[in-house]
DNA sequence: ATCCCGGTAAACAATT
DNA sequence: CAATTGTTTACCGGGA
């Protein structure tokens, strides 16, 4: 690319510090007012949420149901006094905004007012704050048959996201690409019936729906964006809990859905219905001492996790763990975009779940046996069943020759290397074979691996890791030899 | 210093 | 033939 870049890349570059002093509105920090009746009301919401989302869970509902579910009871709660407070500043130590009446409230980023959640107007012309993933994965997911053609992927987008309509065209090469290179996305075959024209109609892949939405709700979006909010300098023991995926953008699909409603997840909510499971065999259970890296994880606290887990400052009924209930939920977008390092002793870790799972493998090493939950047993057997299934298809990129190519050959959503389909048949045939073939046994074995894996979930998860890693160590070796 | 990731550009093939 | 769509490679910058 050269010296100079290009003015949509220049318009993102600064943006995580410059642009949030503009027209966005403050974050959101619990208040003063925060007595002990509205801790145990918090709690009660905690927990009804947790029940709702487990519900969720159990009934498989997508997570738009359980959002609907949510807001009801987030509504609830909202109209029992919670009030947001103090903006964070930013660092420039100043108020992004005023800390008038004009303020957002809580309830207004959690449940009204999209507008002072992220304002519309100002942010039209700025570049989303989503990945292009995220944007493909939110036009798909607003399209009626949850399938559309990159033409209406760009219309889509057009359509919420003002800002491409001036950027320079090659957003949508960008489009095209990710709707190529990532695994999440997946070509359907058209219905001859009613052509659409050129191209095919795309959808989200089931199998990495759930880590889309993990990477929309992890959108360094502000308020919460780690550059702006203040790290949390609670001890490492103190539970660092409900930590919280950044609000949907207003503009989303997401959003509009829920009749208006910004919604957000708040990732210790749903953490915590894993946690009530366990509950019974740990009734006492405190986070892992996590490790640095957590520093993001507490930089994106929302207010309402902020006020929650204040709340569990006292000795709580509730205090749930680091990591997601869904084990499958593990992989982030970006870093589960990477299995390999969500598991590997010696990868970082960006995200509060690795940072878990980070901790966890490192106890092979180090053990910390005191402090590890049950659930983090169970993400640390999610993490080990990605890992192996990362590793898999380690093995099958590393013997895929010189042109694996650096970002296809990076990620674990990437297509066609990652899934084994050989390199040596032309492009069009390969993926035609990874339409027409199920996957390939050894990706299917380590898939099965890693379904047991799950449902392990023990306490000897960490070391089923190392055995299941030994073990793909020599899978990787046969691979290779055989090639 | 290195790696990973997302974004971008570009080349090229396939399709309409 | 042109435009669009799809695939792939290469590179860059930021962040960890």
């Amino acid at each position: 690319m050269g010296p100079t870049m290009p003015p949509s890349k220049k318009a993102q570059s600064p943006s995580s510090g410059a642009s949030a002093s503009q027209g966005m509105s403050p974050p959101y920090r619990q208040g003063d007012a925060a007595t002990a009746a509205s801790e145990a009301e918090a709690a009660d919401l905690s927990l009804s949420l947790s029940a709702s989302f487990s519900k969720a869970e159990d009934e498989e509902l997508t997570s738009l149901s359980w959002l609907h579910e949510s807001t009801d009871l987030l509504n609830s709660f909202s109209h029992s006094g919670l009030r947001s407070v103090s903006p964070l500043q930013d660092p420039d130590g100043q108020h992004s905004r005023s800390p008038s009446s004009s303020s957002p409230s809580l309830e207004d980023a959690l449940l009204g007012d999209a507008h002072s959640a992220y304002d519309l107007a100002a942010g039209a012309n700025r570049k989303p704050p989503y990945s292009f993933s995220c944007l493909i994965f939110m036009a798909i997911e607003d399209a009626p048959n949850k399938r559309l053609p990159v033409k209406d992927i760009y219309g889509w987008i057009l359509e919420h996201f003002p800002y491409f309509a001036s950027a320079p065209t090659g957003w949508k090469n960008s489009v095209r690409h990710n709707l190529s290179l990532n695994k999440c996305f997946k070509k359907v075959d058209k219905d001859r019936s009613q052509s659409i024209g050129k191209g095919s109609l795309w959808s989200i892949d089931p199998e990495y729906r759930h880590n889309l939405i993990q990477a929309l709700k992890k959108t360094p979006y502000h308020p919460y964006s780690p550059g702006l909010a203040t790290p949390s300098t609670s001890p490492p023991t103190l539970p660092q809990t409900f930590h919280h995926s950044p609000p949907l953008w207003s503009g989303s699909p997401l959003f509009r859905k829920n009749g208006g409603v910004l919604l957000q997840v708040p990732r210790g909510v749903i953490q915590n219905g894993a946690r009530i499971r366990s509950q019974a065999l740990f009734p006492v259970i405190r986070p892992l001492p996590v490790s640095p890296v957590g520093s993001r994880t507490s930089a994106i606290r929302s207010s309402l996790g902020d006020y929650l887990s204040r709340g569990q400052d006292s000795p709580s009924r509730y205090s749930p763990p680091l990591c997601s209930e869904d084990l499958q939920d593990d992989h982030t977008y970006s870093t589960a975009k990477s299995p390999s390092r969500l598991c590997s002793p010696s990868s970082g870790m960006d995200d509060d779940d690795d940072d878990i799972i980070a901790v966890e493998i490192q106890s092979d090493v180090k053990p910390e046996p005191r402090e590890i939950p049950l659930d983090s047993h169970i993400t640390s057997a999610a993490a080990a069943a990605n890992y192996i299934s990362q590793q898999s298809l380690r093995g099958q990129r590393r013997s895929s020759g010189p042109g694996a190519g650096t970002l296809a050959g990076s990620s674990l959503w990437t297509k066609n290397r990652a899934r084994g389909i050989s390199d040596t048949l032309p492009l069009k045939k390969r993926r035609a074979a990874a339409v027409e073939k199920p996957p390939e046994s050894d990706d299917e074995e380590m898939k099965e691996a890693a379904g047991s894996l799950l449902h392990l979930a023990g306490v000897r998860a960490c070391l089923n890791n190392i055995t299941n890693r030994t073990a793909k160590g020599q899978k990787e070796q046969k691979e290779a030899l055989r090639n």
